[in-house]
RNA sequence: GGCACCGUCGCCAAGUGGUAAGGCAGAGGUCUGCAAAACCUUUAUACCCCGGUUCGAAUCCGGGCGGUGCCUCCA
């Protein structure tokens, strides 16, 4: 099964067929740096870093382009309101994007481009879509003018007149149609400016990703992405501008993730009703954010809740623990030679089927709790074999890890160490419950000379005892550990 | 008003023509001194409603109802 990627442009998911042999270029629209990165932001940046990953998974040789809009109105107003500049703003929210995004587990792309280093690239557009009759001068900017470029609408399957029925479009004196939109804008003083053929000014939103996308993958490239909320205006903007300006297809596949909602509502800036990355992550580890967000498929909306996130949580918590199992079983018991060349053809061909559709996230994870399964199971029949048994469960083991971990590695999760990811949790946690861990650990003792004493009032008194703190205790064979009590019925 | 998308177990969520994955929660059980964790069993005669096409539909078509998004900055 090849992949197969559902194409905004057309409606329908089409065999993906890259231009160049081997090869594929991707632009995904990344973010205004006005302000801290919000979950809606998160999911965009997971979801095409998961693609990302699979292309090269499957041996694409991916050139990978995310900018930052580094010139804005918004980040002009942030400017004036806190006395700075905006280059400024721009810089302080790209390194606070790094700060809070990275963590989740983004790869890098290719180049990160800005648009204030692409100024010249944009002029000159411009000037090519003037000189072909696309664009018109006025009031000191330039526009696009909307009625010239015949295929307009064709992404967003919007026509023209219905969109000049619509009620909401911007005013503007200078526009010849109210459909027409910025190219290069005149500056106000104290706002940004470079010069150009137009005086001083700065450019419009869309131009920059026509701009940078045709600098970076050429004329045509395979793959441009971005969030549903762009596919109208600015995508078909970008459309218009590029195709305008080379007369060839823009882009072949065009992307868009669905949206994080709030009780059904899309989390917005506007609305007020938005969780920044940073909030979250004090609460979660980086890979639960992951986990929730690529537990939907990437087109669908997705609620955001306290709840959900917990849910995500437990699931990651089961993986680790097996993870940490293995880890710990092999130091003593299994070489890795035994098990690095161990493949699990069946799985590996199952997870490529689910990613090949559309890049079914929620399918994987939905096989990897199968495999869990299996693996807890084998884990549960150790007590009772010989040593010669427990060799080949281990081994059994491993090669179900194996599978897990070369999955995590391309959706991007299960990275960490699995002692650090249960350690890093207890640590962040016990803090809120107000007991320390070598309180923790002297009761646990002193519960465990109760326990031989056969005194169980004692010991039961103790682990009620930490339980009503928010410790839970775990008798194995090996001796006992505890764990912060995670229920997902708690709410916040 | 125009244009899209969505409506699957109490909740989350796959499945888009062949007879309902997975997770959470719930119930019973194994293990345990008792628990916890894990495992086992169990939980949708059925996919918003009504028609239609088909040997066969949650899946296609038509009509309702409900929800959301875009048409303004937005991932």
């Amino acid at each position: 099964m090849s992949l197969r990627i559902y194409n905004t442009l057309t409606g329908q998911k089409e065999i993906f067929k890259p231009i160049k042999h081997g090869e594929v270029g991707m632009y995904v629209c990344g973010v205004t740096v006005y302000d801290l990165c919000h979950i809606g932001h998160a999911r965009a940046t997971v979801v095409f870093d998961v693609i990302y990953r699979y292309l090269k998974y499957l041996g694409y040789k991916v050139t990978y382009i995310r900018n930052f809009t580094d010139v804005d109105d918004k980040i002009i107003n942030k400017a004036i309101s806190e006395g700075t500049g905006s280059h400024e703003v721009a810089e302080r929210y790209i390194k606070d994007f790094y700060k809070d995004i990275y963590p989740l587990g983004i790869e890098r792309p290719t180049c990160e481009p800005r648009a204030t280093d692409h100024i010249q690239e944009m002029i000159d557009m411009i000037r090519i879509l003037i000189d072909k009759g696309y664009a018109y001068e006025a009031g000191g900017g330039v526009f696009y003018s909307v009625g010239r470029f015949e295929d307009y609408g064709k992404l967003s399957g919007k026509k023209i007149d219905e969109l000049l029925a619509g009620a909401r479009i911007e005013v503007d004196e200078h526009k010849r149609d109210p459909l027409d939109f910025a190219l290069w804008k005149e500056s106000k003083p104290g706002e940004p400016a470079w010069e150009s053929p137009w005086g001083m000014g700065r450019p419009g939103w869309h131009i920059e990703c026509s701009a940078m996308s045709h600098k970076y993958l050429g004329k045509t490239f395979d793959i441009h992405g971005g969030g549903r909320d762009l596919i109208f205006p600015h995508h078909e903007n970008e459309i218009a501008q590029s195709e305008g300006v080379t007369g060839e297809r823009y882009v072949n596949y065009w992307i868009h993730n669905g949206f994080v909602d709030i009780n059904k509502e899309k989390m917005s800036k506007s609305l007020g009703n938005f969780f920044t990355v940073r909030e979250v992550l004090v609460r979660y580890h980086p890979e639960v954010l992951r986990l929730f967000l690529i537990s939907s498929h990437y087109r669908s909306p997705i609620d955001f809740s306290d709840y959900n996130l917990k849910e995500a949580k437990k699931v990651l918590d089961r993986f680790y623990d097996i993870l940490w199992f293995a880890k710990t079983a092999n130091m003593v018991s299994v070489s890795m030679k035994e098990v690095l060349h161990e493949e699990n053809d069946d799985l590996m061909k199952r997870f490529e089927d689910a990613m090949n559709d559309d890049f079914n996230t929620a399918l994987v994870i939905g096989y990897l709790n199968d495999l869990l399964r299996d693996l807890n199971r084998l884990k549960d029949r150790m007590p009772n074999s010989t040593s010669e048994e427990k060799k080949e469960i281990l081994i059994n083991i491993n090669k179900g890890v194996g599978v897990v971990k070369r999955v995590g590695d391309v959706i991007g999760l299960f990275c960490v160490d699995p002692d650090e990811y249960i350690k890093g949790q207890r640590l962040e946690r016990i803090k809120e419950l107000g007991i320390e861990e070598v309180e923790i650990n002297r009761l646990i003792e002193e519960r465990n000379n109760a326990r031989q004493r056969k005194d169980w009032d004692a010991a039961d008194n103790t682990r009620s005892y930490l339980e009503k703190k928010g410790i839970v205790l775990e008798d194995t064979q090996e001796g006992t550990s505890w764990r912060i009590k995670d229920s997902v019925k708690a709410t916040v």
